[in-house]
DNA sequence: TACATTTGCTTAACACTGTTAAATGATTTA
DNA sequence: TAAATCATTTAACAGTGTTAAGCAAATGTA
């Protein structure tokens, strides 16, 4: 029967919808103010019926969380192929990765920080490992003349997410710094770490 | 009467038994885990009594707030006097700044990051600036040399605070990096952004 | 001392929150 | 047509921050 097809699509649907109904809430009123029964009423249901898409609150943020994965992983892996450089690569990639923070801020917030999103993400979510599995990659390009180990990559991808996250998280929470001087940290950032792995 | 005396130094000490109580509930149990009833619970009083100390929650996080600025200032401080080379300073109070984030690692938490601390944190807390102004300080210093304006010492502390805050950032929340990985990092981050400094 | 007033604190309540169980009503199956 | 399944809602529980009302003891006043 087609019919069951029609009612799997239209669950489908409805799961789509509670998504973009908890996105559309936390855009207009933060994180803070997203509840079940607002979901709820935003899809013009009465919240029980959401335990039958997703277990609980927390699931549907980790749904959240991986789609700013599978989005980032996508504007990354776009900026790398713009360049052949491994240099160039690096910069756009990271270029992407504060564009996007930006561009999907509250995507951002419940992939770091928002609540402890506790330890084991990569473990439950393999997509959370695309992008530094991808940044490690170019970093080990450029780094190959001098037969680095695996930590050593490890330590430069580590300094350039930390002085990156770092630099969006205070610009989040603290607007009053100058968008010049932001981005010229951003900037001497980018190529103080990338001169520091070519040396 | 002295009993007027007395009565004012109970209050204080509810006070301060509440700011206590929090903090130990919070390390005990997480930020999730603190609520006014659980107050009231250890301080053995019943939760309405509270909002004759504090106007609401959000007040008493913000006491925490400041209390964490202060041990962080007195703490910078003080790895700063212990040497006379602006160079051997700067390292010291970001190493002190890092020793903080861990030993009190519930105050960092909420002073940065827990939930969005609103923007005019600063307006509102003259504290929060003390360690700022004390870091800018000593980088002017380093950089007398070369008469650099006001945002260039700015764009030297805000590379300074978002590599150390990412990758305190990035250690609360991953537990999963090796400790000798992220001292690599922390090191070679500070020596590398001094050598910026300089140059 | 007797009454009035203030103080310290608690109980009760309101409007929320996430979540679960029971009830309802429509749709499909036999 | 009767039975069974499904989708959905209502009701409820335990918890949250917060406020208002009440009570009982301490204090001030006559």
């Amino acid at each position: 029967m087609a019919s069951k097809d029609r009612i799997q699509r239209l669950k489908e649907e409805t799961r789509i919808n509670i998504l973009d109904a908890s996105l559309q809430i936390v855009k207009e009123e933060g994180w803070q103010a997203l509840s079940m029964r607002k979901i709820a009423d935003v899809i013009e249901y009465t919240a029980p019926i959401i335990y039958e898409y997703f277990s609980n609150k927390e699931a549907i943020l980790l749904e959240l969380t991986r789609k700013g994965f599978l989005i980032l992983a996508r504007d990354m892996k776009a900026a790398k192929e713009k360049h052949r450089l491994p240099v160039k690569q690096l910069e756009a990639m990271w270029l992407a990765y504060w564009n996007f923070a930006f561009a999907e801020k509250e995507l951002y917030q419940v992939m770091f920080g928002v609540d402890v999103n506790c330890c084991e993400l990569c473990e439950i979510m393999p997509e959370a490992e695309v992008p530094s599995a991808m940044v490690s990659e170019v970093i080990l390009a450029l780094m190959a003349p001098n037969k680095p180990t695996g930590d050593e990559v490890c330590v430069k991808y580590y300094t350039f997410w930390s002085v990156i996250h770092g630099l969006i998280s205070i610009n989040m929470v603290r607007r009053t710094t100058s968008d010049e001087i932001t981005h010229e940290v951003l900037k001497t950032a980018i190529s103080g770490i990338i001169r520091s792995i070519k040396a």
